[in-house]
DNA sequence: TTCTTATATCGTAATATATGGATATAAGAT
DNA sequence: ATCTTATATCCATATATTACGATATAAGAA
């Protein structure tokens, strides 16, 4: 039987995604800097880069980052605005 | 040694209250209808009460809806109307 | 006080998510 | 082809979340 609050699954998956320091870092960080590869996003959260490359595969796989390859890097940028709409909301700042 | 994403942890803390698709039809029921207690909940969700129950107090614990006692019956209603625009923005509308 | 109704909390099992080392893949350089 | 650099995926473990029956608490009625 479906439930009443099916419908909503898909609002859930998407909140879920960003519903996490690291990914909120990443999508602030892409926003004020337009386009980063892994390794540098990796220098600068201070993780190792399979943590940052799988929280990358969750933002990309719910569509809220691209990618762009240039050589052997990958770089990632912000593709749906939506969220730092949602963030500011929140109170989280461009600075 | 503090990492600089901690600052995003009361935002993804906020957005993961109301990441899950029944803590979303509860917040839409309340904006639609103002205000409903536990049992009322229970029946229009189709979930056990403990359930239910859990999932207000963990959207209560985030300052995201109040409660308002009236005789046994304990009523809950929405306090930070943010999170209809955030859910509006994700396309969840009133109807 | 006892009974009933309403809600919260507890306890536990099931499921999902997060982390990070190890390994695989992919591109370019030599 | 081999080497190097960059990124993704795999795997295991740790942690968190979810669900819900059972039990506790709280308020009012009898």
């Amino acid at each position: 039987m479906e439930k009443s609050f099916d419908r909503y699954d898909e609002a859930a998956s998407i909140l879920k995604s960003i519903a996490h320091p690291v990914r909120i870092c990443i999508i602030m960080g892409l926003h004020r800097g337009g386009q980063c590869n892994v390794t540098d996003m990796k220098c600068g959260l201070d993780l190792p880069q399979s943590t940052v490359s799988t929280h990358l595969s969750i933002l990309r796989d719910l569509g809220i980052v691209e990618t762009l390859r240039k050589g052997t890097e990958i770089y990632y940028q912000l593709k749906d605005d939506r969220m730092v709409t949602i963030l500011n909301l929140l109170g989280v700042n461009e600075a």
